[in-house]
DNA sequence: CACTGGCACTCGCAGGTGGTGAGTGCCAAC
DNA sequence: GTTGGCACTCACCACCTGCGAGTGCCAGTG
């Protein structure tokens, strides 16, 4: 009852849901909420109920469906942005209609378009990302969005350390992914870059392959059972195995990419400079996407966050569908798209979800 | 009789200036000329003949005034938005501007609040760039710009090769500047990891302070001598040495740093949201800027490029302020800032040329 | 001859007015 | 419960008006 538009596409398109929120809703009343929803979508403009029972088959006079507007209004799903003006749904309107929604998956010819964007000429793993939130914002006509993977999640496939001056060492870790994370660190006592070879060498035969938790606890049982022997380069490798990883799990600004942030300026509810400016500073100020990222990453399948549900005021009247891709089973990072809450979430929803399967695909192999 | 100001400040920071451009302005001419900018840059707001002779002490009539702004409207310095309105400096009203300013250099403060922002903190190179083109935009409230060192101009640190899957090898490039950069590239018969250790060491040990154009002569030389030697590991060492120098001339989008594009939608000439939108997509699509500053990277000194310099419509009322930052007398890089033509051009120019400065003594150690 | 005061003119802008139309709430009737 | 009717509300647009800043031109003055 809850969903009323049957129950296979769910299966296929894993949205995370509030189940049951919305079950004093009568049946007239989801069809009505869902009426408005769609025609403000489509038209960007208060909806009358006129509109309503004429384009939507109801069989309701227009005062009927006023009355259930009036319902719907008072219980929070809707709202007038001045008497005498239609309605407009509000973030729980939208949050009802995405809770109901079905969205079909893609069709073959457009999975074929997207796959068609990964060519062999792509290059390291960030190139991919970057990829990746150029054809979310291309096919979305929204921003798009992709996050390195964390590095806890992934394995490592080599590490590196430069000297750069005295005391200054620069690390280089390239993940399983192909993603190239690097670093400066200080060291007190200065090193040779032979030394460091050394250290790189030691470090290479031990962590390769095993992802930041297990080279930590590697290390360590290396440590304890072969220190007696060469002791001066192992403690130096542990300072700076140590160093390298330190600070290293959370994911820095650089690694945020945010593809065509214009094609969501063309969108009519920007259209006055203020609102602009304060997406804007949001998109600048990455930190406060990387905590909403970090937050829909706890949870499982696609996430829809709609307006005030992200708790941040610069995200007013933005929505962000988010999903996740995998390296064998464990979530590794973060793709979606940014757009007005009013934007087209059955034709999005299966792009993203399409595409987040197609990238932890290419990263597989 | 050019340059009315003083020669001293000339040879303190070198500006780019179109000599003897102007010279069939009178004196008087310039002086209501220069009045006219001045108050255009203070206001925002078209001036008119009063505003001039009263506030700018040069005891002459409205009606005096309004004869030589006629005069300066015929030879294209200014211009009118419409009849009846004060008038607004033209492109050529600003060039004659900072053709003749002289910009004192920055106070002992002012350096010493700049320099603290350069914290041993910082990191790699990148870090160091971004910083820059941060305190650029804190310092100026425009758009701040900082581009990556170009790769030939730079001596190679390092060099490593590491197998990502059969046939895809990563290379890292590290520069003396502790700028990293990657590049995927593929090979046509799979080489182990150890054979890539290989190649490296023997690159590394060849090509080491060296910069791109010396390392591939250097490599073709000692190909040539000592080919018949270990004529595999050297054939393969060729090989991925072109591939990895191949393209690494240009410098790629993600190398263009700007921040606090921001503060720039903040001038009211940007308050129209067409404008703005143009003003972002320049800075989206970074290849404008980068056909920009690689044409400054040409001329020696501080670059201005007002307007239509640019031969951008994108950039209509907007000016670049560039310099280059040097490594031992070799121009490596450009920083600047970004904004509106009508920014405050004797308070900018010294915050570039200053950064611009210790940028270079920063890399230099 | 350069400079100035005066004057008529232009035009953007802000404020006020009235008409239009979409949409609402309420009520009585079916 | 549903519907048609009706009075009402408001945003929006087009139109007008007065104000003020600024101009161009001209005749007068040192």
């Amino acid at each position: 009852m809850n969903e009323p538009r049957g129950e296979k596409g769910t299966e296929r398109i894993g949205i995370a849901r509030s189940p049951g929120a919305h079950d004093h809703l009568t049946e007239r009343d989801r069809q009505i909420l869902h009426a408005v929803v769609t025609d403000y979508i489509a038209s960007a403009e208060p909806v009358g109920s006129r509109t309503i029972s004429r384009k939507y088959g109801l069989n309701l006079s227009p005062a009927s469906v006023r009355n259930v507007m009036a319902d719907l209004e008072e219980a929070g799903y809707l709202q007038q942005p001045h008497t005498s003006a239609g309605r407009i749904p509000t973030d729980k309107g939208f949050r009802f209609y995405v809770d109901v929604l079905e969205p079909r998956p893609l069709s073959k010819q457009e999975q074929e378009r997207i796959r068609s964007r990964y060519t062999t000429a792509l290059g390291d793993g960030m190139e991919v990302l970057r990829e990746t939130s150029r054809l979310l914002s291309a096919f979305s006509s929204l921003a798009g969005l992709a996050v390195a993977p964390r590095l806890e999640a992934t394995r490592f496939r080599h590490i590196e350390f430069v000297r750069l001056r005295e005391r200054d060492v620069l690390v280089i870790l390239v993940t399983d992914t192909g993603v190239v994370h690097n670093k400066l660190i200080h060291v007190d006592e200065p090193l040779t870059q032979d030394r460091l070879h050394e250290i790189s060498n030691y470090l290479n035969s031990v962590i390769t392959g095993l992802t930041l938790r297990q080279a930590r606890e590697r290390l360590l049982a290396e440590m304890r059972a072969e220190k007696a022997l060469y002791d001066r380069l192992y403690a130096e490798a542990q300072l700076l195995a140590q160093r390298a990883f330190e600070s290293a799990e959370v994911a820095s600004e650089s690694e945020v990419f945010i593809e065509g942030k214009l094609s969501i300026a063309e969108q009519p509810e920007f259209a006055s400079v203020e609102k602009m400016k304060a997406l804007f500073k949001a998109f600048e100020e990455k930190s406060l996407l990387i905590k909403l990222i970090d937050k829909s990453m706890q949870a499982p399948g696609l996430q829809i966050i709609i307006g005030h549900e992200s708790e941040a005021d610069e995200m007013a009247g933005c929505s962000l569908i988010l999903s996740h891709y995998t390296v064998g089973d464990e979530v590794v990072g973060t793709l979606g798209v940014i757009g007005p809450t009013r934007m087209n979430y059955s034709r999005v929803i299966p792009i993203v979800d399409y595409t987040a399967r197609l990238v932890s695909r290419l990263l597989e192999q």
